[in-house]
RNA sequence: CGGGGCGUGGCGCAGCCUGGUAGCGCAUCUGCUUUGGGAGCAGAGGGUCGGAGGUUCGAAUCCUCUCGCCCCGACCA
């Protein structure tokens, strides 16, 4: 049993200015944490008691499928050169030397070191499967943090790994850990959801992320309310309906137009009387394609074709081609390229590459152009589009792919679904992901086959966002006094408030009934300080504790009052039952957030 | 990095434009009263005005540089 008297809780009347989300103004005014710097926060009492929680709770999951392991934050330079992320990572990596002049970066992520452990120590396919986790402090010079702890430079991932010797053995290792996560989120009350997400650079094959929705929330998640189907924004994708084509004008074959101050795509549909669908957009960028093996990175040309209602998805665009980014091209280099200006661009007589990112435009046309007929695409000269164009038959390209981005309300991409998809804003809190072979073949883990024969592991590696968890389940339950936490993740499960301390009887009945709440297992916070009740109220209803008991006159009687935070709601309980209700009432909520075995 | 904004007691702000002894609310401390939704009265303490340089008789205020923080775009747990 803790008393608010003797404890440091300093809660604020009114949040900082420049608090702008919920769980940002709330986790200070609450007194959980303070800033130090851009994106870097002390965590306070209550703060750390929280978290330590939902460390408990992810750690007891974990257990389950994996070994705890406790890697250094502080890491030797030579592991990232071996995979080639001393330079991949860039600036979002804190760099430090020693005494010696010797490299040494913070670690933001651990591949690298779980790789160096497999390798040296890994000899037999029969020490396979492992799954390796730890819980410790990241590091990540992220160029904009924001929202108190939604992004910031430093916290705390549950990070795993797991080494397989097959395919099909990273499938179970993978599927492990979709299930552990949905028990650890469900135990921490979050209102989450499993969605599909992009692979990126990283390579591996299969990516998901969990997902918790709120307009605090940095991704975008397309989801379909007919069926299970959700994807993050940057890989997820729709059925379309047929576009009507027009009809061909004069012998079919295209047909320069002029077309005065038609740069933006709308005033061209307006100009041929033609649905936005029925125009060609161009998007020109520029991808960076990194260096093989010490060679410099270089920047080339990729063209981007698509539906003119349509819109790029970089994410997908830069997958699709290879690049590890992308900027929009210079005046100069559409001239280049082109030799027209934007809002004329178009694919008729571009001359393209064989292979991607290589000398000269590497030309990508999205999916849904293919098998279109009689559309409008800028002539590459400044004022003139063409009509009639056939993608095919007029021009081509380096590769067909979907580089578009969905839209709400498009119709959902699983067979025979029809629902009509929603997209809103989520915040990450785990993501999942088979890597292949990336570490443990660049960085030299093999082991022995049933046959004696050496062979590479396959690899996966698996995060969870601890300081997240707590900022979601404070996003998805606050009103304008505070928040409530589920009481799995609560810093105390319930607050006993003694109205007035200078009534001794009050303050006599308040104790007795905190020890014994406490000596059932509950973790009781007993408000004993000297404040007027109304003080006391606000700052309970601010701090995240779930239940509140107030001892007031009616003790004289022989009732307290039980008062749910979640539901604002109060019933007055008989001094004698009130042990047992606040158990039975944490017991039912438990029941919300149970898992099964 | 590009664009925008803000730095004045612990928190929230005013003062700056038009230079002239730094103010308000909350919080803190003392005393008395009060005690079910952020109490009242009386008194008290606390600020190199982010930092450096400059202009001026005189700078929180004007000029230059610099540091920090927040927000909007490219990254991620």
């Amino acid at each position: 049993m803790h008393r608010w008297s003797k404890l440091f809780i300093p809660t604020l009347r009114e949040a900082p200015a420049d608090a702008e989300v919920a769980s940002h103004k709330f986790l200070i005014r609450a007194g959980y944490i303070r800033q130090l710097g851009a994106g870097i926060y002390n965590y306070l009492f209550l703060g750390q008691r929280s978290l330590n929680k939902i460390i408990g709770i992810v750690r007891e999951e974990m257990d389950q499928i994996g070994q705890e392991f406790f890697l250094p934050a502080i890491l030797p330079k030579e592991l990232w050169i071996e995979s080639g992320r001393w330079s991949g990572m860039g600036d979002n990596m804190f760099r430090l030397k020693d005494r010696k002049g010797a490299d040494l970066c913070l670690g933001m992520t651990h591949e690298e070191v779980m790789t160096s452990i497999a390798r040296s120590e890994l000899r037999s396919y029969k020490q396979l499967p492992q799954i390796w986790y730890q819980i410790q402090t990241k590091f990540r010079d992220e160029p904009r943090p924001k929202s108190g702890l939604l992004r910031v430079r430093q916290f705390t991932m549950k990070d795993s790994y797991s080494f397989d010797i097959d395919a099909a053995g990273l499938d179970k290792s993978f599927d492990l850990h979709d299930a552990v996560y949905r028990k650890i989120f469900t135990r921490c009350g979050l209102k989450f959801v499993a969605v599909e997400a992009d692979s990126g650079a990283m390579g591996g094959s299969q990516s998901q992320e969990f997902m918790v929705y709120t307009d605090a929330g940095e991704d975008l998640i397309a989801s379909c309310p007919v069926c299970d189907y959700a994807a993050n924004l940057e890989k997820a994708t729709s059925r379309l309906e047929p576009v009507a084509e027009v009809e061909p004008t004069g012998d079919g074959n295209p047909e320069l137009v002029h077309t005065p101050d038609c740069a933006a795509i709308a005033s061209v549909a307006e100009f041929f009387k033609i649905s936005p669908a029925s125009d060609i957009k161009c998007v020109a960028y520029m991808g960076l394609k990194r260096g093989q093996s010490g060679k410099p990175d270089t920047w080339h040309g990729v063209a981007s074709f698509l539906r003119g209602d349509h819109q790029v998805n970089e994410t997908k665009l830069m997958g699709a081609v290879g690049a590890a980014d992308l900027r929009t091209m210079l005046p100069e280099e559409l001239e280049l390229f082109f030799k027209g200006p934007a809002g004329y661009l178009g694919p008729v007589g571009l001359k393209h590459n064989e292979k991607p990112l290589e000398e000269g435009l590497t030309v990508v046309v999205d999916q849904s152009l293919e098998g279109r007929k009689n559309l409008v695409a800028g002539a590459n000269k400044s004022d003139y589009h063409l009509r009639n164009v056939i993608p095919g038959r007029d021009f081509t390209w380096t590769l067909m792919a979907d580089i578009r981005s969905v839209n709400e309300g498009e119709a959902c991409p699983t067979d025979n679904c029809g629902g009509k998809l929603v997209v809103g804003k989520a915040v990450e809190v785990g993501h999942i992901f088979k890597l292949g072979y990336k570490y443990s073949e660049s960085m030299g883990a093999r082991v022995l086959d049933l046959n004696g024969k050496q062979v590479t592991p396959i690899m996966g590696s698996y995060g969870i966002g601890i300081e997240r968890i707590l900022t979601a389940a404070i996003e998805q339950s606050n009103d304008e006094n505070g928040f409530w936490l589920p009481a799995s993740i609560a810093p105390f499960t319930v607050v006993v408030t003694v109205t007035n301390v200078s009534d001794a009887a009050l303050r006599d009945a308040g104790e007795k009934l905190a020890e014994e709440l406490a000596a059932t297992g509950l973790d009781v916070l007993l408000d004993d300080r000297n404040e007027r009740a109304g003080v006391k109220f606000k700052d309970a209803d601010l701090v995240g504790i779930p239940y509140r008991i107030n001892v007031g006159k009616k003790v004289a009687s022989g009732f307290i009052e039980l008062v749910s935070r979640d539901k604002a709601t109060s019933i007055d309980v008989a001094l004698a039952d009130i042990v047992a209700q606040v158990k039975q009432r944490v017991a039912e909520e438990a029941l919300l957030t149970a898992v099964e075995d």
